[in-house]
DNA sequence: TCTGGGGTCCTAGGACCC
DNA sequence: TCTGGGGTCCTAGGACCC
């Protein structure tokens, strides 16, 4: 997320968000393709069908928690009739990408923050609407009649306060799925932020809502009472931060264009404790595969892998290993054997006979981007000498991207392709269509 | 050999988010 | 018996170099 060097100046003035986000999405999803669902009170859950990973209403109200083991709401779930539903992913993708969609009809100015949730600076889009609210409630009206899933919309000066206005959308059936803060009178706004947890604002988690609590901080309202300054002193930049959102002061930016992920991680429990090497490589092995794939999706390559195994953590009477390993790479690499052949290594090194592994994973750091096809055509030259290189790495090129990518090249040196190209290094080129064709 | 300070890089861990 | 899987940013401390 980029944010400004100083919590004390703002992006610019007179900035507005909306914040758009699926209530209970996983769940809503499953009933989109089921409407038999609508009334159930349900869950889906994660892998293994471990624990609850989204509730609708009916059983949140029952004070089931995000993350509770589907094992211990088994008497609940009997009382109540509560349905179980595994996760389905790819679903809850495809939906996701659906949503955006619709949002974007509205402005293309939008983040997406996360599966269910997106941001959009709607403040060019105003002037064509009578007031923010019934923007709302069209923005809400298109996304259900398009894809059939429910959404709130809270709207704020900030993208802290929108987050707080979805809040309040979300909880008060007053709002009917639609909260703007930034239309409220003041004292309408400070007595719903008095009536607000602190521990419901934005960044503010366990942790941090506890320490305020000792500083007789209970509310989002005790929270602006503050000094931003005094705030920083004890908890750092980014509570300060936060302060400034608060008053409206919009710290935080639009983040249109998904920066390239800093670290790429797979990894996963297993069903039953896993105590063999075999079985924990095979395991490793279809990670490194999955996070390969995302590394090259995002057109990055990998500088170091990272190998993870534990045992189980919530039987603290049996014996626990929990160990890591980084393995550097000499070439930054997206190559699955590559990667495999670095992850094994790691693994033997961290690998425990005897023990009874429950979980196991890696993530790759220190991404670059990939360096473009034409630049890896004339490292290979560099390499291999001059003019041996360039068909040769055509053919490769052909066999990983599809034959159809490139037909036919030049031969010639770094040199020729200068003269031709107007002595532009072929470093700096990364378009193909500059590529020395022959016809 | 002693002394001091500053900068960078790496790692680990804590806190937060969905 | 059964307890998710991703991410981010910030800070502190140690190693190392100048």
């Amino acid at each position: 997320m980029t944010v400004n060097m100083t919590a004390h100046s703002p992006v610019s003035a007179g900035h507005l968000f909306a914040l758009v986000d699926v209530n209970n999405f996983y769940v809503s999803c499953e009933r989109v393709f089921a409407p038999k669902l609508e009334e159930v009170p349900m869950v889906v859950l994660s892998n293994n069908d471990g624990c609850a990973v989204a509730r609708s209403a009916e059983v949140k109200a029952l004070g089931v928690k995000m993350g509770t083991p589907w094992f211990q709401m088994q008497d609940l779930a009997k009382k109540h009739g509560i349905a179980a539903y595994s996760s389905n992913y790819t679903l809850y993708g495809d939906m996701s990408s659906r949503v955006v969609e619709v949002l974007r009809t509205f402005t293309p100015n939008l983040e997406v923050y996360s599966i269910d949730e997106s941001f959009l600076a709607i403040e060019t889009i105003l002037k064509q609407h009578s007031d923010l609210t019934s923007l709302g409630q069209i923005i809400r009206q298109k996304v259900k009649d398009t894809t059939g899933l429910p959404v709130c919309v809270g709207i704020g000066a900030s993208k802290t306060l929108a987050k707080l206005a979805n809040h309040l959308a979300k909880k008060h059936a007053q709002f009917a799925g639609v909260c703007d803060v930034d239309s409220m009178s003041k004292a309408q706004l400070y007595q719903w932020m008095a009536e607000t947890a602190v521990g419901e604002v934005w960044g503010i988690g366990k942790q941090i809502a506890k320490k305020l609590k000792a500083l007789h901080i209970h509310t989002v309202f005790d929270l602006l009472q503050t000094s931003p300054q005094s705030m920083r002193q004890q908890f750092g930049v980014v509570i300060e931060r936060l302060c400034y959102e608060l008053r409206g002061v919009s710290c935080l930016q639009l983040e249109e264009v998904a920066p390239a992920k800093q670290q790429i991680v797979s990894s996963r429990s297993f069903g039953k404790p896993v105590s063999l090497m075999d079985e924990l490589a095979q395991s490793v092995a279809t990670h490194i595969a999955r996070g390969a794939e995302k590394l090259r999706s995002q057109h990055s390559v990998a500088g170091a892998v990272t190998i993870f195994i534990q045992t189980n953590s919530f039987k603290p009477h049996e014996p626990q290993h929990h160990q890591s390993i980084v393995i550097p790479l000499n070439d930054p690499s997206d190559n699955t054997l590559t990667l495999t052949t670095a992850a094994m290594k790691g693994l033997k090194q961290i690998y425990k006979a005897g023990f009874k592994y429950k979980k196991a994973g890696v993530m790759f750091s220190l991404l670059a981007d990939k360096p473009t096809v034409q630049q890896s055509l004339f490292d290979d030259m560099e390499v291999k000498g001059k003019s041996a290189g360039l068909m040769k790495a055509l053919d490769s090129i052909n066999s990983r991207f599809g034959s159809a990518v490139i037909r036919s090249a030049a031969t010639g040196t770094k040199q020729d392709w200068q003269m031709k190209s107007g002595n532009r290094s072929p470093n700096y080129t990364t378009r193909w269509d500059e590529l020395p064709i022959v016809q």
